[in-house]
DNA sequence: GTTGATTTTTGATCCAGATCAAAAAGTTAT
DNA sequence: ATAACTTTTTGATCTGGATCAAAAATCAAC
């Protein structure tokens, strides 16, 4: 159990960077794995980010409040990291919350931890760099998508991207990510 | 004129990692000055991206087609650096090209030079990191405020996140950075 | 400084999607 | 299975900002 999620940690790694024995080692000794169930508030706004997760099984939701209602930042799945970013690399308290959608599985890793490995091993470094770096893409997509497309062409673009997360998701939070209302995204899937 | 300029470089990086003399010599062996002229084409979305600028002085405009017309993606002034971000990481074609809105010096780096870079000083790939970081709380709100703010609040947002850099720039280019139209712009700024 | 080109403003109309409201379908717990 | 609650759908109305069009202001070049 532990070891294929260890294989799965580390096959994402690599498609970075080289691991070497020692590093492998290390984030072995230093990723723990821990469990939520569905509901469970993982990130709590009011405090500071200590650690993040690297999901196994299940899918991870980070969203804020406006207005009282739950607007959703962005949804977290299988082989992908989540934690409150500026509250973790300021070390300062954000608006993230972060919550499990699903029974989930995760490595947990604490922020000291990961300032260890950065410090010890460049290549950690070089890991985040890069895998930041492909963010960037989505980022700048998102971006596109917000600006200039109707809601039917985002809905469209929202099923090619997340088509497979799409049906394990509550309509609320799909239309607060696409900046859409429920209504609007019940009618557009209703029309196909 | 070029220590001044080396100087604020150099700043810029300290904002995140200390420089090591031997970095320091490194950079400034492999960075060099260039100019443009307003209106200058930096980047054509036709090649790939082989170099990053850091701009000492002037703006440039990153930018790509929509049904003929010029979308900006975003701006960039002093102390800042451009390229077609994922064109420079995947060493493949993308659609934005760069050019400059005003008369404009920078640092040019070539891809080969900053590989050379992150290859042997390893705060050079922090500095990455942490520089990268940051840019996405930046992100973050651009998202939030294209999602569900009015015309009226992207443009105050606007003007407090780019309050110097907005004279400077002609209104169409601010409109299609907010994804409004010229039109609504020039309404909301008759209006106060 | 006059001409031509570009940018900005102003005006009139229109519509995608928001809002408000309530019914229907689905979930959860006893 | 039934009650209580949550989520999704459907309906009716309203509006912010888009679109289309043209005038006014700015800018650039000879």
């Amino acid at each position: 159990m532990v070891d294929t999620a260890l294989a799965s940690l580390f096959a994402h790694f690599e498609q970075y960077i080289k691991l070497s024995t020692s590093l492998r080692d290390a984030l072995a000794e230093r990723m723990h794995l821990v469990t939520f169930k569905k509901g469970d508030l993982i990130h709590n706004a009011d405090t500071i980010c200590k650690e993040s997760y690297f999901i196994q099984k299940g899918i991870l939701r980070t969203y804020f409040l406006k207005d009282g209602k739950e607007i959703t930042e962005y949804f977290v799945s299988e082989n992908e990291w989540v934690n409150s970013p500026r509250s973790m690399i300021q070390q300062k308290v954000d608006i993230y919350f972060i919550d499990a959608l699903e029974d989930t599985i995760a490595f947990k890793l604490k922020i000291h931890h990961l300032g260890y490995l950065f410090d010890n091993f460049p290549e950690m470094e070089r890991y985040a760099r890069l895998s930041m770096g492909s963010l960037f893409g989505h980022f700048m997509e998102r971006i596109t998508s917000l600006r200039f497309t109707t809601a039917k062409e985002k809905y469209d673009h929202f099923l090619t991207v997340y088509g497979d997360l799409y049906p394990r998701l509550p309509l609320g939070m799909v239309a607060s990510y696409l900046g859409i209302t429920q209504e609007t995204l019940s009618r557009l899937r209703a029309e196909r």
